[in-house]
DNA sequence: GTCTATATTAGGATAGAC
DNA sequence: GTCTATCCTAATATAGAC
C-alpha cells in the first residue's frame, strides 16, 4: 500500500514498530535497514525519525515494551495458593504468551547482544524478573513437598529453556491447537519436577 | 599480536575461522565487519579472500562444520541396547557437546537466518538429522515401556529446548562441573518423559 | 509529518605491488 | 600470502522544502 504524502502520526508510530519487530525477528536487527523499515511502513527513511531518535531506540523500546508486558500480564495472571497450581499456570502462560508473541520473545533473547550496555543492564534485569517468579515457585514447592528438583535455580531455566523452544516447531495452523500444546508441555514440566 | 609482513597460510585459515566464530557469537554475523575478522587475526582486510569466497561462505563453513562434528561424534559415542541407557548417553552427551561448544551451538540456530536459501536447507537437514536421532530414542523407548511421552516428535523439541538452555547460564569456573550438571540435566530429562 | 537531497561513515570485495 | 589502495554500494542520520 504506497502513499504519497500527508501527516499520519497516530498510525505511523505502532506501524514502525510493528514492521521493526517483524523484520528484525526475521533478519535480525543488524541485517535490517532504516530503508527497508521504512519502505515497509510505506514512507521515506527520514521520516521514522519524527519517532524515534535512532535505530538503538528502536530496538531497546521493543525488547523494553516486550518484558514489561509479559511481567504486567503475569501479574494479572498469577494465582496464588498451591504451588503445583501455580506451576501450572506459569507454564500454561509461558506457553500461550509465547505462542502468541513469538517474534517479541524471538528478538527479546536473539537480539540482547546488539543491545547497547545501559540498555542491556535494564533488559536483562527485568528478565532475571521473570525467572525468579519461576523459581520461586520452584522453592515452594519444594518445601511443601509438592515437588522435587536438584536444583530449583537450574530447573528454573531448564524449564524455561524447554518451554521456549515451543517456538521453533509451533506454526499456526497446524495439527495442534494452543491448548493442546500447552497440555503437552505441562505434562512434560510437571514430570520434569518431580510432581508426576 | 600485531604482525607485519611474510607467509602464514597453515595458521591463518584456522585463525580467520577461530575469529570468525567467536565475534559471530558474540555480535551476530551481520553485526561483524570483514575488516573486525581480520583486525582479530592480525591481517588485512584483503588477505580473507586468499582463504574464502565470501563472507556467507564463512557462515556456511562454520556452520556445517559444527553440524557434521556433531553428527559424527554422535555417531561414535552412540551405544546400542536399551533405549534409557540410549537416553543417557544422548543428554549426557549433548550437554558436554553445549558446553564444550558454546559459540558453534550458538550460532548454529541463531544465524540460521542470515543463511542464503541454498545453505539453509543443507543446515535445516543435517539438524533434522540430528532431531531424528532423539526421537527414534523416545519412540524406541516408548514402544518397549521404557519411558513415556505424550509426542515422541514434541518431546524430541522439548528435551533439545531444555538442554541447549543450558548455554543461557553456565559459565566456565562456575559452581558446577560439566558432570554435575550433565547429572543434573539427566535427572530432569529422565522424569520428564516419564522415566522416572 | 513527510518528502527529497545529502553529509558522512562504513561495508564487501577486488587490483596490483611486493 | 599479504599489503596498500580503491571501487562501489549501502548504511545512519540530518537539513530544509512543502
Amino acid at each position: 500500500m504506497a502513499r504519497t504524502a500527508g501527516s499520519h502520526s497516530d498510525i505511523t508510530g505502532p506501524r514502525i514498530r510493528e514492521a521493526a519487530l517483524r523484520l528484525f525477528a526475521k533478519h535480525g536487527y543488524a541485517a535490517v535497514s532504516m530503508r527497508r523499515i521504512a519502505s515497509e511502513v510505506g514512507v521515506q527513511a527520514g521520516a521514522l525519525y519524527n519517532y524515534i531518535p535512532d535505530k538503538q531506540a528502536l530496538l531497546f523500546s521493543l525488547l523494553k515494551g516486550h518484558m514489561d508486558e509479559l511481567l504486567e500480564a503475569w501479574d494479572e495472571t498469577a494465582p496464588g495458593g498451591d504451588p503445583l497450581a501455580r506451576l501450572e499456570a506459569f507454564v500454561r502462560f509461558h506457553i500461550r504468551f509465547t505462542l502468541r508473541r513469538p517474534e517479541s520473545i524471538f528478538i527479546s533473547y536473539m537480539e540482547l547482544r546488539n543491545l547497547e550496555p545501559e540498555n542491556f543492564i535494564q533488559i536483562e534485569a527485568l528478565r532475571g524478573r521473570y525467572e525468579a517468579v519461576l523459581e520461586q515457585i520452584l522453592r515452594d514447592g519444594q518445601a511443601a513437598g509438592n515437588l522435587s528438583v536438584p536444583d530449583t535455580r537450574i530447573a528454573a531455566f531448564a524449564l524455561i529453556g524447554m518451554l521456549t523452544g515451543v517456538n521453533t516447531w509451533y506454526r499456526e495452523g497446524g495439527r495442534l491447537s494452543e491448548d493442546e500444546v500447552a497440555a503437552l508441555y505441562w505434562d512434560m514440566a510437571r514430570k520434569a519436577v518431580g510432581a508426576g
